[in-house]
DNA sequence: GAAAATAAATTGTCAGACAATTAGCTTCCT
DNA sequence: AGGAAGCTAATTGTCTGACAATTTATTTTC
């Protein structure tokens, strides 16, 4: 376990990027013990703070975990589906609200990964899925539910939509992409008319999942795409439309 | 900005989601300046080592850089597509070699993904990614390739199939899902016959990207699917031949 | 033998110091 | 005046040493 020295980066990076290294190659497995802290610092020849940053930004990946008290230390961390799960959200969605991505991009990319696990939601799909699916939409036909709970209730079906893969590798893919899409649903006003357009293409969808046909899901899908970037595009127009008014409103 | 007070967590980890908080919420943009260690610490009322810990936290998830000088400081970070391509390689990567994923159901959730770029890559992939392609074609034709670099070139060809989509947020999300496999994949030998039909299936996928035909990309893929799906098991199948066979010599 | 006290190991936190780096300012020379 | 050199201040990077908190193992005591 070596720190490259030639490295421009700080000595807790490179001290981290030597540990975890050790993990990807699988030197380091699963609930193995670290050395203690003070063991690291005299292995790499530098003080226990440097150390600590390190085990910190490792923590901060959940690559290990610790604990205090005499058999404490520093344990590789299994890296459950959960975990990841909130990382992959965490990263997604400033992805997206970093990079200026639009709401038509990010949608395409959503929906095509959607589509994807359809087949195989209609081929597993078990009954706890289908009631999930169904709950949410019971959920969204309440017209007293805010906009921003009905966007958290959409999110619901179509984990579960996803999760009716039966596929947790799929699942972990599609959650980021998934939620991450949140924050830019969140900014469309939905109208009766429209939720209820949305509501009747999850009931097609979800319809079609429970009679396990795939290719009803798949077009029930492709409409609500579209349908979602045409309410996606309507709101980018009428915001441009206001920024200009604004903007004539009050020139600088 | 506060930090909640009666949680269980590290205080550095509490400081870290107090300033995660601020800029998932949007109250710190990009490029911002975070007021110094100095100050952090007094905000917080802790010493600058914890202040430190949660800044490196932040970084090991480049939400934050660091600047050093008299108009440095912790600024923070445009995640780029990059950055969180690397974060999203390790954790897919660590996620499957962690909990066990099988073959089956890592490339079950690759292909389904890589399905759903095709069509969109059929209708907008350029001369480049065709290009590199043929590229990668050409370089697993040659016998003297070792089995890590044929996966490795592999890898690049479907890189540069996802790429075709136009989609930077579908290559981000099929970039975790194509890597993670790498290792997995080095586990197979490769014969001269299954390398044959891999560079065939290969070149139809191509030939099929390039004519803008999605539905034979499909087949091709489904059929690559297939075969690689095989392939894995006839590994898991002789290696647990070989654990029965040596369980047998050596009982204990 | 069981309960309580003690010891040891380890991480968590703090205080203060110095080194390294960088931008801006000042001074001085041409 | 202009530019180059040096100085200053601000900031992060690193080190040292210490103590607190927590947990387990051991020893003592009844």
């Amino acid at each position: 376990m070596k720190r490259d020295p030639d490295s421009s980066k700080d000595l807790s990076a490179q001290i981290a990027a030597a540990i975890r290294d050790e993990i990807m190659s699988g030197k380091l497995i699963v609930d193995a013990r670290l050395p203690s802290e003070a063991e690291l610092a005299e292995h790499f020849a530098v003080s226990r703070p440097t150390v600590r940053e390190a085990l910190k930004r490792l923590a901060a990946q959940s690559l290990i975990r610790t604990q205090r008290g005499a058999t404490g230390g520093a344990f590789v961390n299994r890296l459950s589906f959960e975990e990841a799960y909130g990382q992959q959200i965490t990263t997604s969605t400033l992805l997206l609200s970093m990079n200026a991505v639009s709401f038509d991009v990010a949608c395409e990319a959503r929906f095509a990964l959607e589509r994807a696990c359809a087949p195989l939601a209609a081929a597993r799909r078990r009954p706890e899925h289908l009631a999930q699916m169904r709950r949410e939409i019971a959920r969204q036909s309440d017209p007293a539910l805010s906009d921003e709970d009905f966007c958290a209730s959409d999110v619901a079906l179509h984990r579960a939509l996803v999760d009716g893969s039966g596929n947790p590798v799929l699942s972990y893919h599609l959650a980021g992409a998934v939620e991450a899409m949140q924050p830019l649903m969140n900014m469309i006003t939905f109208t009766a008319r429209s939720r209820g357009a949305i509501i009747d293409l999850h009931s097609r969808i979800t319809d079609a999942i429970e009679a396990q046909d795939a290719g009803s899901a798949d077009t029930a899908l492709c409409e609500l795409a579209d349908y979602t970037m045409t309410l996606g595009r309507d709101v980018m127009a009428a915001r441009s439309t206001r920024a200009a008014d604004h903007s004539r409103a009050t020139p600088d």
